[in-house]
DNA sequence: CTAATACCGAGTGTGTTGCTAGGTTATTAA
DNA sequence: TTAATAACCTAGCAACACACTCGGTATTAG
């Protein structure tokens, strides 16, 4: 379990698809500029979580990214497994071929805190910050702005 | 708040000195040795941790490194962030001079949830570790040896 | 058709990681 | 006093992850 930056960009990626996907589909240019992060930087995240059966990817104009499951149902444990490059584990790769107990000893231990710090952000979940009320707030009043910025380029003209 | 092997490293290595530490300074050579870590990688490692107060050094033969407070007031936070690089934290910095609303929502949604891995984190204390039975078990018959290999040094021959 | 958007791959500069190498001090045991 | 021990310090280096740019293809709505 690693934790950085590309982790906070992801699953702030994910709050906003949660927050806004209410609307539909949200667009990774949207997500770029709001957020500062480069497109293309943000389409090879989206690619992890698309292959992790996070997102799903909606082709063409009107198109973008949406939950593939409830945010209810989306841990933030998950999320940064999914963006996590393979890490190596130590010499003794959870095999307990260690040469002596005493690095299995301060092992196993770090293999239980390591277990502890999942358990503890598989527990939290996209729609804890949803439901936060100033998020509805803010999620309400932003909805409207992008409600009309897609009226304005005609995206639900009638 | 940032998490790899680094931390990981710092974390076993202070475990190492909560669960040995009771027969005296524990030296870098010794937990290279054990964990396979470089010598000069932990020296390094270390120089953070003392400049953090967590360690105090013990030069000389038969010195080494000992924990300047009790493991029960050492968080595995704490010992996380000493060695942790300074990390960037987005553009807005905690000014909340964001472009947008919208940026400023994510934002505090991943600040509020780095406090919570924070507070977590700083929940956990070496003792916690330490205080296990099997440590205990492990603990003592290698302080036998360690008793054992200081003796046959000479180390507390009478 | 055209524009929007996901999707894909190559390449690049920067920073972190973990290491080697080579020292200098301080302290202890002989 | 001398020699061994171990902390302490600095510089440099190879490998990798990070975040980015650039260029392209595929799919779909209007």
């Amino acid at each position: 379990m690693r934790l950085s930056t590309k982790g906070r960009y992801a699953v702030t990626a994910m709050m906003d698809l949660a927050i806004y996907g209410s609307v539909g589909p949200v667009t990774l240019a949207d997500i770029s500029q709001c957020q500062g992060i480069s497109l293309s930087y943000l389409e090879q995240l989206f690619a992890k979580l698309r292959k992790a059966k996070l997102v799903e990817g909606v082709r063409g104009p009107g198109g973008g990214y949406r939950l593939s499951r409830p945010a209810s149902q989306i841990s933030v444990a998950e999320i940064i497994a999914a963006v996590d490059e393979k890490v190596d584990m130590t010499q003794c790769s959870g095999n307990g071929d260690c040469q002596d107990g005493e690095k299995c000893l301060t092992h196993d231990l770090w293999m239980d805190l390591s277990q502890r710090l999942y358990d503890f952000l598989d527990g939290i979940t996209l729609s804890d910050f949803v439901e936060r009320p100033e998020v509805q707030e803010v999620a309400r009043r932003q909805t409207r702005e992008t409600l009309r910025h897609h009226l304005l380029f005609g995206r639900f003209a009638a």
